[in-house]
DNA sequence: TATTGTTATACTCTATAACTATA
DNA sequence: TATAGTTATAGAGTATAACAATA
């Protein structure tokens, strides 16, 4: 098994591999995620969005009539810091809130048909940026990482 | 393959499955991570550590006279944040900073004792933690998600 | 009484610019 | 002229408390 225990110039880079660190899976999802995040943001930036308002326009477009609270629930934040996300993507004319007739606390969210072909573009978008990052790995690695992500979240649940 | 298409209550959870979000990847690492964070967070607070102040004691460990502009390039953040960090670490008399006689606009950090064994106590409470949460993750999945998330951050180096 | 959406606010993280001392 | 460490500050992102409307 490669293991470098040599703590000297290796290849060029900034030195440091630390084992200790890297055997822990916080770390490494960390930084696998610090490595994605910045090109999906450039890649939603090309259409005004941010992660966050891009995950709520897909949230809202596959469930059709969500509310507020549950949509929070589903991405794990404050319904409080979603109102301006909801703010703007209504104003965008890329969602609607409709009060719903049997409790009028709670706003339905629907996708337009804009809102859902903006999606869908993003979607395509971030999902080839992704390709570009994953390089070598090969499809059977993709979805091994993706179940074993998964299966990795609904432990907890 | 199990894949679910049905929109409606399931199994007690608040709803809401989407599957154009969730066959990304930053979504399902930042998801991921989303469970393992808090977690780690609970453990280091025992040693008053958070995890940049952990993650930095760990490399400053592992890699005696680190000058802190590495330290920052390791761990992919500013050195500007850097500082009080450090600052702080030194104060508990985790970490020392002497001089480079070479360069005497660089420190060269080492960690103490004292350091380097609370070091060693927090990672492993750390790695007690992720267990817990990792649950039914047996050896041979963990070992390929690690070793696809490490290519994964190699790619893009 | 409890919940939904909302507002305001505080707190943490991260990013940027500018300074100093050294090179 | 450039780099390391530092300071101050601005900007995100996130968390908390309180309120009005509704249940």
């Amino acid at each position: 098994m490669p293991q470098t225990d040599d703590l000297s110039e290796d290849r060029g880079g900034p030195t440091v591999e630390d084992t200790v660190l890297g055997d822990l899976i916080g770390y490494r999802l960390k930084r696998a995620y610090m490595q994605i995040q910045p090109e999906a943001q450039r890649a939603l930036a090309e259409d005004d969005l941010r992660v966050v308002s891009f995950s709520c326009l897909s949230i809202i477009t596959d469930n059709a009539g969500i509310v507020q609270s549950e949509l929070a629930d589903a991405l794990q934040m404050e319904r409080s810091n979603l109102v301006v996300i909801i703010d703007e993507l209504e104003q965008r004319g890329l969602v609607t809130r409709k009060k719903v007739p049997t409790d009028r606390r709670r706003y339905a969210l629907t996708a337009t048909l804009r809102g859902r072909r903006l999606r869908d573009r993003a979607a395509e978008k971030v999902r080839t940026a992704e390709d570009q990052i994953i390089g070598r790995l090969d499809d059977k690695d993709r979805a091994h990482l993706m179940a074993v992500l998964q299966r990795l979240e609904d432990n907890t649940r």
